[in-house]
DNA sequence: TGCTACATCTAA
DNA sequence: TAGATGTAGCAG
């Protein structure tokens, strides 16, 4: 008798644990490591999913108290045991239950049925069919007419497209079908998000750096040296390039590669260059797709239909047979951290699982995260350069603006003067500018000239933000008022919006450059779905002078005619409360400034400051990675951040304000029970109360990740047993990224 | 003693 | 997670 170890489907962490069910014979075939199953759960046998972790002969239960697995689920889903132990890795790292961690790793099928395509082919030679469409003719069979045609022009026609765009009826086919003048046949179809089928032969000659690069990793694989290497290329160095030569040499081999991107903005231009170069052997992922699609681009991976696939974090766990490369993208961006739990680093996932799988990864970015330049120094990973853009086109020049002189000279405008003169000069030539701001809405709040009051969320401790359409909205909770006329509190009627948000500035440039052809781009410009695409190509047409925009216009996108860049306050980012808050900011001034003057044209870029003198700023001025990095890991040593220790983030939320005070101070002294000083905390969350609960944040620091661990173990017993934590909810987050 | 409301336990 | 079991409080 066979047994095996199931996983119930059900996240909680008393039942993060495996049960042992028997296997009826019939199932015994299907019933592999990995397979979903249904099994009867608890006293009243109610049906619940699973997953099978291990098999076994030698149940440790009594096997006359064991269960029957009731049958196995989708038996093509059978992943190989891989993905299980990839699965075990996430759970030990980043301290989640195997359930949510089984979640991310395996593609689950969710009841989405494959779709079938019916083909209509010709049977007859073409005088038979010309001999019946004249007896069609006599008979006036307009229907059978069109038919006919259709064949005609070509032997196999798709069975929809003749009923519903030929408006061929079912009966007229089924008389072709009795009649011998056509089969039928049905094959299945993969829901391919890529539309055209281009495929062109471009092979652009790369530079020294380039090949450079590319040896230097292709050298070590076929030496079968599997590493994991940083590719730090400026800005239009052309690493695309090196990702592509590399894919097509280990295609080559037999083998595929998983290319993973920060988020779908950036796939369009992305998706467009691997396209020409691998045709349809090229499959992306991406969150606008159903499950069924997403599950249709697995099963392509696993038959080995395609070499590359390439998303966001969710490719990763694509189940190709034989991986041989994994690159990310961007690596720094901190999107490639999962939000919900369990809470992984896909870049860290990536190159656990290339370490299984014995496939190489390539880590690329401009700006690469003080964390993998670290292990870089350190020898960890092997860093490759690309210091030269591509294109004869030379870095911009970036000038920094000291808002506070500003202010002295009694400018008031949020356009420095140097700003204004620039974009008059490139509106009189023609050229484009994109203006930068990092945040979304109208203004910043809402308040009263009389009182003081500033309008908040009443659900969250965030002041409201007014839209054009006069509503006022929270940007946490989605929380939606009307402007009110009159101030609640004093009845002024003195109540009007301060800040600056990127409608605000829209409206500014308005009145400042009112020759200018404006759009803008943020989070309410693009909400449906492909408007982010249509902006930029607008843009790229020249249909606009100006576009104005939040992070979104910082990313991957090059624009021909773009001369001049303005970040609008730099500031914006660099004092959020994380300690990457400076990494972030340079790391996006440096994209932004890259925008700037891509083909012949010289780029500029300016960069409006309250704090010029501050190092992350300097370093973009300067384009100096090793500046910043050298100044950044100084910092980080002196407080033992990451990549100098690890960070374990504990968010106490709880409606009751007592309670969670209490909560959280109990939890923060066991902790400093053994580590002391090494405990932050507790300290308000920076957005205290949201969604009608408190939040309280404690961070602990330590060098090892072992006694993280522990630390971590202790804490969650420790809130298990206590009878503080009541209506208290506590959440992990190993190595966070973002402050909370 | 019987009943409810709520807490706690357990699942193979 | 959900149902089964345990417990305190209370009216009668």
């Amino acid at each position: 008798m066979q047994y095996a170890k199931v996983i119930v489907n059900i996240s909680h962490e008393n039942l993060d644990k495996t049960y042992e069910y028997a296997i009826p014979k019939e199932w015994e075939p299907y019933a592999v490591i990995g397979a979903q199953v249904v099994i009867p759960f608890g006293a009243g046998n109610r049906e619940r999913k699973g997953f099978i972790l291990g098999l076994t002969e030698t149940p440790e239960f009594p096997p006359e108290k064991i269960k029957d697995i009731l049958r196995v689920l989708t038996t093509d889903t059978v992943i190989e045991s891989q993905f299980i132990q990839l699965a075990a890795w996430i759970r030990k790292r980043y301290g989640a239950t195997m359930n949510d961690a089984l979640r991310v790793v395996l593609p689950v099928k969710k009841g989405v049925k494959e779709k079938q395509e019916k083909y209509l082919h010709l049977l007859v030679d073409r005088e038979k069919l010309f001999l019946y469409a004249q007896e069609c003719e006599r008979k006036h069979y307009h229907a059978r007419l069109r038919l006919i045609s259709l064949l005609e022009e070509c032997d196999t026609i798709l069975y929809q497209e003749a009923v519903n765009d030929w408006n061929i009826s079912r009966d007229a086919i089924k008389k072709f079908l009795e009649l011998g003048i056509i089969g039928i046949s049905t094959e299945r179809k993969y829901r391919n998000p890529i539309k055209e089928t281009i495929q062109i032969e471009n092979k652009i000659v790369m530079n020294q750096w380039q090949q450079d690069a590319v040896e230097a990793i292709w050298s070590d694989y076929e030496l079968k040296l599997r590493k994991v290497y940083l590719l730090h290329g400026v800005t239009g160095s052309g690493k695309t390039q090196v990702y592509l030569e590399l894919i097509e040499r280990v295609a080559k081999k037999g083998k595929q590669a998983i290319v993973l991107i920060p988020e779908i903005s950036l796939t369009v231009a992305m998706m467009q260059r691997f396209y020409e170069r691998f045709g349809d052997r090229v499959s992306v992922l991406h969150s606008k797709l159903s499950e069924g699609e997403k599950y249709d681009q697995y099963e392509r991976a696993k038959e080995g239909k395609i070499d590359v696939m390439i998303g966001p974090r969710s490719a990763l766990f694509s189940p190709f047979p034989n991986l041989g490369l994994i690159v990310v993208d961007e690596e720094h961006e901190p999107s490639y951290k999962s939000e919900l739990p369990p809470k992984y680093h896909a870049r860290e996932v990536a190159i656990e699982w290339a370490k299984m799988c014995g496939a190489t990864v390539v880590l690329g970015s401009a700006t690469p995260s003080v964390e993998s330049y670290f292990k870089a120094k350190e020898g960890e990973y092997e860093l490759l350069s690309l210091p030269e853009r591509v294109q004869e086109s030379c870095q911009p020049s970036i000038c920094v603006v000291d808002l506070r002189e500003e202010l002295k000279a009694r400018n008031f405008s949020i356009f420095s003067r140097e700003l204004k003169e620039k974009i008059k000069e490139r509106l009189e030539r023609k050229e484009q500018i994109l203006l930068f701001l990092n945040r979304r809405g109208y203004a910043g709040f809402i308040s009263c000239r009389q009182c003081g009051l500033v309008l908040e969320c009443p659900h969250c401790q965030v002041s409201l933000t007014e839209h054009n359409n006069g509503k006022l909205v929270c940007h946490y909770c989605g929380h939606e008022t009307v402007k009110p006329q009159l101030c609640p509190s004093c009845s002024s009627k003195y109540i009007a919006s301060f800040g600056t948000g990127t409608e605000k500035i829209e409206e500014l440039a308005k009145n400042e450059f009112p020759q200018a052809k404006i759009l803008r781009m943020d989070k309410d410009t693009t909400g449906r779905k492909g408007s982010y695409a249509s902006i930029l190509q607008a843009f790229d047409r020249q249909e606009a002078d100006i576009l104005i925009g939040t992070q979104m216009i910082a990313k991957g996108h090059d624009f021909k005619n773009v001369t001049l860049v303005g970040a609008l306050a730099a500031d914006l980012s660099l004092y959020a409360n994380d300690f990457r808050s400076a990494e972030r900011t340079f790391q996006l001034l440096c994209q932004v400034a890259g925008r700037a003057g891509r083909r012949n044209i010289l780029g500029e870029a300016i960069i409006q400051t309250y704090n010029p003198g501050h190092y992350s700023i300097q370093a973009v001025k300067e384009q100096n990675y090793e500046k910043f990095y050298e100044q950044e890991i100084q910092f980080r040593e002196l407080l033992r951040y990451p990549p100098l220790g690890h960070l374990l983030g504990i968010l106490v939320v709880s409606p009751d304000e007592d309670k969670l005070e209490r909560a959280a101070m109990l939890l923060a002294g066991v902790a400093k029970e053994q580590l002391k000083e090494n405990v932050i905390g507790p300290v308000n969350a920076y957005r205290y109360w949201i969604k009608d609960k408190y939040r309280k944040v404690i961070y602990i620091k330590q060098p090892e990740l072992e006694l993280l661990d522990l630390i971590k173990k202790h804490l969650e017993s420790y809130i298990q047993f206590s009878s503080h934590f009541k209506q208290i909810n506590v959440y992990f987050d190993v190595d966070p990224i973002t402050g909370y």
